[in-house]
DNA sequence: AACCCGCTCAACCGCCCATGC
DNA sequence: TGCATGGGCGGTTGAGCGGGT
């Protein structure tokens, strides 16, 4: 499986010259790459764990960036787009991994509605997930729904089942889940998660458009979960405006202040059941790692109304298995399906 | 038990853009 | 201005796994 190509690391001028000559004569720039990844001794395929330590390491103490240079002086026989790309979806320590949440579902599909495959703008609005993992959710989770409905993923009848069922339908499911979990829990918190549920039936009636507002200041406002046709209270005490200032995520002019909000306490962070990534591991096995404590807690981002601690603790469908196959069942199927044949949406 | 098939996701690829010289 | 390099992004691939037969 694993790729390791043979020869030396390129490091002279002779060697300088063996490469030029190698490029002139190979036939396609796969063969090229092929030999220049043998020239310079490149592992391609999976990383294993001491390329991981190894990384984790030299980025503790050096910083990120300059990957190439990085990757070199690191010592590790990988490019700097591999290193790059290994920190970013898997190392980084605030990597959030495990189930897509079904409010991630929702703000997925209401950012893809709007930016289409900008997966990594999708993602600056996700804190902890990868524009990788998004386009793979979309891909094998979406896409497949589309598959099944036998329509183009990118067509209006796809797009509308999207907007007037399945966002819904999440909502739905998002507000009952927090009901659940505001009644099996300690009042303490149930009044911190303050959620009504409520037909979405003014989600029909209200917003013909998924569109997200963009407030004044540049900032854009998710739609309220009541315009999805909940009424969800938020918590003030725990909402935060998600803003450049205040968040650790990289995030645009134009901002989702939404009801997804950063939290800088990382004691949430490892109260909460979330799956971590396997790199949790490494930094508890690695005392030289300091990044744990400058982290933004995962769980912070989404301190909104809906107690989502409560949520996954209080709900199996939390904490494993296909949450979104979960909210497309035979049933809905066979409703979304009797909608598109009669075109209710047109 | 063996095989097949579909799904997931880490990793790679190719292209493009920004920056520096 | 043109070129080289670094880095980011979207698309694609394929190993590994689990479920079904």
């Amino acid at each position: 499986m694993d790729h390791v190509k043979g020869g030396g690391r390129v490091c002279n001028q002779q060697q300088l010259q063996q490469q030029q000559q190698i490029s002139a004569s190979s036939t396609t720039i796969a063969d090229q790459e092929d030999m220049m990844m043998m020239m310079m001794d490149l592992r391609r395929g999976p990383w294993t764990v001491e390329e991981d330590f190894t990384l984790i390491n030299y980025i503790a103490h050096h910083g990120e960036g300059r990957w190439n240079s990085l990757a070199r002086c690191a010592g590790l026989k990988r490019t700097g787009k591999s290193c790059r790309l290994r920190w970013l979806n898997y190392l980084r320590p605030d990597v959030r991994r495990g189930n897509i949440t079904l409010e991630e579902q929702l703000l997925i599909l209401e950012l893809h509605s709007r930016w289409g495959n900008r997966w990594s703008k999708i993602a600056q609005h996700l804190p902890g997930r990868t524009d990788n993992e998004i386009k793979n959710y979309w891909r094998t989770r979406v896409q497949k729904h589309a598959k099944q409905l036998k329509c183009d993923v990118n067509s209006k009848q796809f797009k509308d089942t999207m907007r007037y069922l399945w966002m819904p339908r999440l909502v739905e499911r998002i507000q009952a889940a927090a009901a659940a979990g505001a009644n099996s829990s300690t009042a303490a918190r149930a009044t911190a998660a303050t959620a009504t549920t409520t037909s979405n039936s003014n989600y029909h009636q209200g917003n013909t458009s998924m569109v997200a507002d963009v407030g004044s200041g540049g900032q854009v406002i998710l739609p309220q979960a009541s315009t999805y046709g909940g009424r969800v209270t938020m918590n003030p005490s725990r909402s935060t405006s998600y803003t450049p200032e205040n968040s650790s995520t990289p995030a645009s002019s134009d901002s989702f202040t939404a009801q997804f909000s950063p939290v800088s306490d990382l004691t949430d962070c490892y109260n909460y059941p979330v799956k971590q990534s396997n790199n949790q591991d490494y930094y508890q096995a690695n005392n030289q790692l300091s990044y744990g404590e400058t982290l933004t807690s995962p769980t912070g981002y989404f301190n909104q109304a809906l107690d989502f601690h409560l949520m996954e603790q209080n709900n199996a469908w939390m904490d494993g298995g296909d949450v979104s196959d979960n909210l497309w069942n035979d049933e809905d199927a066979w409703f979304f399906q009797q909608q598109l044949n009669s075109n209710t949406f047109n």
